[in-house]
DNA sequence: TTTTTTTACGCAAACGTTATAGTTAATTCT
DNA sequence: AGAATTAACTATAACGTTTGCGTAAAAAAA
C-alpha cells in the first residue's frame, strides 16, 4: 500500500523546506525556475494533491454543503438531489445527505453534526414530525450561529432564512380549475393533516379555485389521511354514496395512483365517471391505466435555485444580508385521468 | 451572530492553559475536581463541541464514508441508500452521496475527490459507462492506496475488493422458471446491452431456465435495448408476428412496464394472452395495471451488507484482508401480471 | 568598494484538537 | 529535615497546509 504523498515528504527528498515545497507547487515567484520545475515534477509523478482536511482546517471552510431531507425513497427528493448535485458540482462543491426519516429528532441531531464545522451551509426540508411538533429553535441556533440555511418546499414562516417553495396554492388551484373548466362540479380532495404545510397549502389552492368558479366548499369532499392505507377506507363510502363527487384532486401522486384503484375497484370509469388529478409528477403517472394527470414540480430546478441562493449567502460579505424566497412555478401535465381535448398517449 | 466556541476561548476566559481545558472536559484525573467542574459548566452553557475539521485532521479519519452512484431517481439505488444511512447512523458514521449519473468521468473525479481524506471508505456501484470503456485503473489506484472500497450491484471481477451483488442469475433463472411453470413456452426477454454486467447475468439466469426446463435459446425472442424508449419499436414487431411470445421477462421494471404498454397497444391481454414479469420491484409495479410480478431485489439489505462489510474492512488491522463477496437472494413478488393460484389485489 | 536591491529560500504561526512529556509545588514518607 | 511521591497543571509536538516575514547570499547599482 502506496503511503498518501505529503509535502513533507516531498520537502524531505529534495532537502528543502515545507514551504518551498508549497510555493514551489503553486509556481511561486519566490522559487526558482530549476526547483520549482523539478518539485512539480515530482509532484505529478506520485499524484500530490493536498490532503482536504489540512485545508478544511486551514481555510475554515469545507467546500461541502449539507442536504437533510425527510425521506429519499420518493421522486421528488431525488429530483431536488439531481439538482443540488449538478450545481454543485459546476461550483466545485461537495454535497453530504442526510436523512431526517421525517424525525424530529433526528434532523436536531443531523443539523448539529453539519453544524459543527463539516459543511460550509445546509440545505433543509423539514421533517413531518417537526411541522407537528412546531418547534424550530435548532434553525434558529444554526443561524445565529451564522451558519448559511436554506429551507426548500417544507419551509418554516418563523424562520427567517433563503427559501425556496413550489407554488402548491397556485398548482392547486391550476388542478383544480382545470377539472372545474371540464364541467366537474363536486371535486373531492385527499389530502394530508393540516399540520403538513404543502398539505393544507394544496387544500387552499383547491378552495380558492372553487369559489373563484362560485362552487361551494364541500365538507365531506374533503378527505385527510395520514398514510396511503387509509384512503380506500375513506374514499369508498364516498364514491358509493347517493351523490358521489365526479373527480378527485389528491395532493400527490401516491395518493392519486391510489385513488385511482379505489375508483376502478368501485367500478368508476376513468376519466369518463370520474377524473383525476395528483400534485407531484413522478414516475407512477405515467404507467398507470390511465395515465395519471399531474401538477408538475420541478424538483430539479428546486434544488438548483436552493443551492444557488445557499451560495449567495455563504459569498456574500453584507453584515445585513437580505433573505429571498424563491417561488417555483408548476405545470399542469395532462395525461389520460382527465378529460381533454387532444388525446396523447 | 456568535463566535464558534474553542478550546482556546474557554482557557483564555479562565486563565489556564489549552491542555487543562481539553483534560477537564474529558474528565481527566489531572485536573482538581473544582477547576473540572467550573470548565465543564462554562463548556456545557456555550454548547461546545470539538470542532470536525480538527479532529478529523488530528485523527487521520472522518467518521465519514463516501458513496458513488450511477444516479439517484431510481427506487432501488434510494432503497441502497436508505439502508447505507440507517446503519451509518447506528455505527456513528456519515454517508456523503455523489453521483456519476453513469458517467466515467465523473466517477473518477468523484473517487479522486473522495479519496482525498474527505471519507474513511468508499460504497461505489459502477457506471454504465465505466462498464463499456472496461477500465478499471481508478479502483486499483483507490485500492493500492489502501482506501476501502465496497462495490455493490454492479461489481467488476478485475477489481479485488469486498463486494455485495443480487442473485442476478438465480432471479432470473426464479423469474423464467416461473412462467415456465406457468405453462409458457415461448418467453422473450427484454435486457440490456450485455456490457452491462447485472444485464448479462440476468440473461444467463434466463437461459439456464429454459435449458434446464428443455425450452430451446430462441434468438429472435431476445431483445436488447439501451433505454426504454425503443422498445416498442423493436417489441411490438415480435408481438405483432406470426409466432408471438407468450411472455415477457424485462430486466427491470421500467421496461417490463414499458412492455405492458406495448402488449396492451396490440391488443393483447395480460396475463391471459401474455404474461410479464420485471426484474427489480420499485414503486411503479404497484400502480400499472394489471399490477407487475416482480422480482424482489432488497435494496435497502444490500446497502447494509455495503457498509458493514465496509466498516469490517475500515476497522481490520490485519495486513492481509480476506475480501468477501455477498449475494443477496431474491423473491418473487407475485402479482396480477402473470397467471397464478391464488390473486391478490 | 560599499551600499542597495534582488533572488531564493527557511522560519514560524495559524486552523483546533489531543497525547505525551515535562514542571512546579505541595504532600507524604522515613 | 531531606527525599520521594503525588497533585495539578503547562508546554510541546503532531495532523498537513498556507503565508507573511526574516535572512543569507548573490547580483546590481552607486
Amino acid at each position: 500500500m502506496k503511503q498518501k504523498i505529503t509535502l513533507k515528504k516531498i520537502a524531505k527528498e529534495f532537502g528543502v523546506s515545507i514551504s518551498t515545497v508549497s510555493k514551489a507547487l503553486k509556481d511561486s515567484h519566490e522559487i526558482s525556475h530549476d526547483v520549482k520545475e523539478r518539485i512539480k515534477a515530482f509532484a505529478r509523478y506520485y499524484h500530490y494533491k493536498p490532503n482536504s482536511l489540512a485545508l478544511n482546517l486551514r481555510n475554515q471552510k469545507t467546500k461541502t454543503i449539507g442536504v437533510i431531507l425527510p425521506e429519499i425513497v420518493h421522486h421528488f427528493f431525488t429530483k431536488v438531489i439531481t439538482g443540488i448535485e449538478q450545481l454543485a458540482n459546476e461550483k466545485g462543491y461537495n454535497v453530504m445527505i442526510c436523512l431526517s426519516n421525517e424525525s424530529y429528532e433526528k434532523e436536531v441531531l443531523n443539523l448539529e453534526m453539519l453544524a459543527n464545522g463539516v459543511v460550509d451551509g445546509i440545505i433543509v426540508s423539514v421533517a413531518k414530525e417537526t411541522e407537528e411538533k412546531d418547534d424550530y429553535r435548532h434553525f434558529a441556533d444554526l443561524i445565529s450561529n451564522g451558519i448559511p440555511l436554506v429551507m426548500f418546499d417544507r419551509v418554516v414562516d418563523k424562520i427567517q432564512c433563503n427559501k425556496v417553495i413550489t407554488d402548491d396554492v397556485g398548482g392547486a388551484f391550476k388542478a383544480t380549475e382545470y377539472l372545474i373548466n371540464n364541467g366537474c362540479k363536486r371535486i373531492a380532495l385527499i389530502t394530508t393533516s393540516d399540520y403538513i404545510v404543502v398539505g393544507s397549502k394544496r387544500k387552499e389552492g383547491y378552495m380558492q379555485a372553487l369559489e373563484a368558479h362560485g362552487l361551494p366548499v364541500n365538507k365531506e369532499l374533503i378527505l385527510q389521511v395520514k398514510s396511503r392505507n387509509e384512503i380506500e377506507s375513506v374514499l369508498t363510502p364516498l364514491l358509493e354514496s347517493a351523490d358521489p363527487p365526479d373527480a378527485i384532486f389528491a395532493v400527490n401522486e401516491i395518493y392519486a395512483a391510489n385513488a385511482m384503484k379505489v375508483a376502478k375497484k368501485c367500478g368508476l370509469g376513468i376519466p369518463e365517471d370520474i377524473e383525476v388529478i395528483g400534485f407531484t409528477d413522478g414516475l407512477i403517472s405515467e404507467f398507470t391505466t390511465p395515465s395519471l394527470t399531474t401538477i408538475a414540480q420541478h424538483g430539479s430546478q428546486m434544488g438548483r435555485k436552493s443551492l444557488e441562493l445557499l451560495l449567495d449567502e455563504i459569498d456574500s460579505q453584507e453584515a445585513e444580508y437580505q433573505y429571498k424566497t424563491s417561488l417555483i412555478l408548476t405545470d399542469l401535465r395532462v395525461r389520460n385521468s382527465t378529460k381533454q381535448r387532444q388525446l396523447q398517449n
